[in-house]
DNA sequence: GATGGGGGTGAACACGTGTGCGCTACCCGG
DNA sequence: CCGGGTAGCGCACACGTGTTCACCCCCATC
């Protein structure tokens, strides 16, 4: 395991100092074209890549980001990712990912260790600790972009999806088919996005002075959740309203298509005995069967957006202190099979 | 945005010098149980974190592992992905992720701006390039583990799936039910997976005497490109056969779902007119309607058990070169309703 | 009291890179 | 021939941490 080539390497070789090597690589200061040209095609012959880590100690700036993400296993994370990643890399930094499933304290822990990597931003999408540790972050002195989660203080900025609205858009359609029994299939514990969404759900029914009192969590965003808690859902309307629901809102699209699943194993058709409208819209949904009705959230363009702020806040100048940032993205309802009633239009796929 | 608090600082405010700081943080080396107790609480009370930029630069240690995935938006990535994290993380590590959307020359770039951060290791998700530049890899002096890509070197390890007997489990079930023009959708350029799953279609085929010609290829792995292609293999089909094909063997999970769905807008019912099989068991498979026979994949496992060989490789002494690993897994049929014919028995759910 | 030994600590250097500043030539004008 | 300007380059230091070695001091022992 031999050492890497180093500037001092290539100094030797060429008969300069490694000072002049380094400008001679970056481009900078004035030397002689032949000395230049040199010492470049010698860094070539040899193989040489630079040492990010040094150069990252002497100039504070890593070129790396941080991604925090709370599950990878759904899919609307995986966009994400996949959409930072794709501008982080395309403007030469590199990307840290953690996991922390949904656990605020490992979510934290993780931040440190980030920072503790002198990592130049940092991203994190659906925080279950933003809202709580909102404050420490603006602490960390370093430019942070939340996605929807809330933002405040003068480091800390934010892309998010307008959850409340596109919420009251499925709630809205639900209730224009005329469903009355309305169930909530939620998620987890209470984070901001899940309190918008149920928000939507509740005061959407209260308005018309329906029920809004049938609803359970599941523990984890998995479609087997979706498919155990639809049954605990089902007990609670019966104990209700004596029925099944009409229709159930599921926190997103993992759940509901457990919940269909769940809903035929109990003898219950989608949509002719329930309907079912998830959230997200992810890629399946369209080919489901029925295709399901949800809200489409352009994730990728939205972990596009949060790396293209981050990048831009590390760009400028840093005494520049911009005003922390907010954009606010709009789902669109995407009407299919699984809210339509017994004989269904044609869904739009695709 | 001021600076961090190094071990100068704490040296200075503790009245010793760094070197003393520095070994009481690391409980090494003799001192005065006091002046390590006052030490270690002077650095919480300034809230200090080492910086491992510096750390990793004297030690040649970053704890960092880089990992490199074809296709994020693929599940079954994002559950390697799950599964690395989730180990490296376990040990203190921190990761690196990188997406080339099966470009084999982003690859290589990828792997060596890997280097250039320092890391420690490299974990590489079905490489295109694998093959090819396998003994570049080896030459770069650090661990390399491959996932489900071919092997050789002294640095480079590997574990994977055994694709083909995999395969030919599909293909004998599908033989099984009585279907004799079995047609290939395929994904992309010739990786070695690809390969082997394409491989055992054909040698299934002709060892019966069948014919082995209708294939087609997805450039890229998603639904919508199934939904595309499988136009295409029926065209292909009817001009070889005059019908369509009797079922379908699908490189993935998700070319399988566009696949059924594209078959219905072509008026084609599965599994009554043509039958179909994925790879890989993706978590909705089951909830699908008609649930999707395929061949599941230990995926998460998978990635636990190469971050597993790669830290491994790590604690051990360097001198003690290892021969190279390989370990090999087998995955299970999963039999189920879009390959049973018109009265499908109980599909196996979760 | 001299010597030895060991525990505790700091000075110096290293890791690989970037940068301010000063030094040496050389060129050219006066 | 002298002086000033400038092009080309090296010295020294910095970044934050880890490590080797030498040093000092205190105590025990002969």
């Amino acid at each position: 395991m031999r050492r890497r080539v180093s500037i001092k390497d290539i100094a030797a070789a060429a008969g300069v100092s490694h000072p002049t090597v380094s400008r001679a690589l970056r481009g900078q200061g004035r030397m002689s074209e032949a000395t230049r040209a040199r010492i470049l095609t010698i860094a070539r012959e040899m193989g040489y890549t630079p040492n990010l880590v040094a150069r990252g100690l002497v100039t504070q700036r890593t070129y790396s980001v941080g991604l925090v993400v709370t599950n990878i296993r759904d899919p609307f994370h995986s966009e994400i990712i996949r959409g930072v990643e794709a501008v982080v890399r395309a403007h030469g930094y590199s990307l840290f990912l953690a996991s922390t499933t949904a656990d605020p304290d490992q979510e934290l822990e993780v931040v440190r260790s980030f920072v503790g990597r002198d990592v130049d931003g940092i991203v994190i999408a659906s925080s279950q600790a933003g809202d709580r540790y909102a404050e420490m972050l603006d602490e960390l002195g370093m430019p942070i972009v939340l996605i929807n989660s809330h933002a405040e203080g003068d480091n800390v900025h934010a892309v998010r999806h307008d959850d409340y609205a596109g919420a009251c858009a499925v709630m809205e359609h639900l209730l224009d088919q005329g469903f009355q029994r309305i169930a909530f299939l939620g998620l987890g514990r209470s984070s901001r996005v899940h309190g918008e969404r149920r928000q939507a759900w509740k005061e959407a029914l209260r308005r018309r002075g329906l029920d809004a009192s049938v609803a359970v969590s599941a523990p984890e965003s998995t479609i087997e959740h979706g498919v155990t808690q639809v049954v605990h859902l089902v007990e609670r309307a019966r104990g209700r309203w004596g029925t099944p629901p009409q229709a159930i809102f599921c926190y997103n699209d993992l759940l509901a298509i457990g919940a269909i699943s769940g809903l035929r194993r109990l003898g219950l058709e989608v949509p002719q005995d329930v309907a079912v409208a998830g959230f997200d819209d992810l890629e399946v949904c369209a080919h489901m069967r029925p295709s399901l009705t949800t809200l489409r959230q352009p994730r990728y363009e939205m972990g596009e957006d949060a790396a293209q702020l981050l990048l831009s806040l590390l760009e400028q100048d840093r005494r520049a202190q911009p005003k922390p940032t907010e954009k606010l993205y709009r789902g669109e309802l995407q009407i299919r099979e699984s809210t339509q009633g017994v004989s269904p239009q044609t869904a739009r796929v695709g």
